[in-house]
DNA sequence: CAAACACATGAACAAGTGCTCATATGTAGA
DNA sequence: TCTACATATGAGCACTTGTTCATGTGTTTG
């Protein structure tokens, strides 16, 4: 993507400084991307609330479906999503699978957006 | 919206208590609608880029658009999205203002993320 | 094997999002 | 007040995303 040639502030000797410095200390592009796709995820009421389900208990598809009144498969579709994630992991028994956290990360996360919102 | 009455997993008498328990649990909706949305903020690689430059240092837009490589636009429609969730904070020097952070809850929920990607 | 159940998945569509472009606002200096 | 600069904002558009509906896959039971 191309960028018009616009005249910037014209303390730029300045700023500069601070400028390359910062840009120094930033972390590399694809780690902020990687970061942004994560936050991505919790960036949806029915994950987080899926999320926060587990949190107390592995449950089978059915239901978190049940428990949030959302239809199976868009339970099915959103635990997928986490699951490639590795936020959420998964085991079979029979013919129903049981979802549970995948570590305690997810839980630390949750905590602090939390602990921003209830300020 | 309306859901289909669709058959649920069978053993629904034994996990109808775990869901009943994990249901008289789960926060409310409003604030998992909430935790998403704050979420939602964090889940673009660009504002994910503007917050850890700031977290560097106090700047002002020309400067984070020059850092990013991005139109002095992107960055201002950005910095309003940030502004209006509370994550960062401005003052007015003349003609420039600068940005920052608006407290520490932001820096702990980065962490917490790039942390999960560090695995 | 057939039927029933739990879950997964693909297509399609409506709603949301982030960018660009053009323009408006606010500030300082002549 | 006129001009230049720094920033903000509105409209439009391409792209993404989450849901629904229909159907496919995998497992157990008869």
């Amino acid at each position: 993507m191309e960028l018009k040639s616009v005249p910037c502030c014209e303390e730029a000797l300045v700023h500069d400084a601070a400028v390359d410095r910062v840009r120094q200390n930033l972390p590399p592009d694809e780690r902020l991307y990687d970061l942004a796709e994560l936050f991505k995820i919790f960036g949806d009421s029915t994950r987080v609330k899926i999320l926060y389900a587990l949190l107390e208990s592995e449950l089978c598809v059915c239901d978190i479906a049940k428990l949030m009144e959302v239809t199976q498969s868009a339970v099915s579709h959103q635990l997928r999503v986490l699951k490639n994630s590795k936020l959420v992991k998964f085991r079979r028994e029979g013919k129903t699978v049981y979802y549970s956290l995948a570590d305690s990360h997810v839980i630390h996360i949750l905590d602090q957006g939390m602990e921003h919102i209830c300020e």
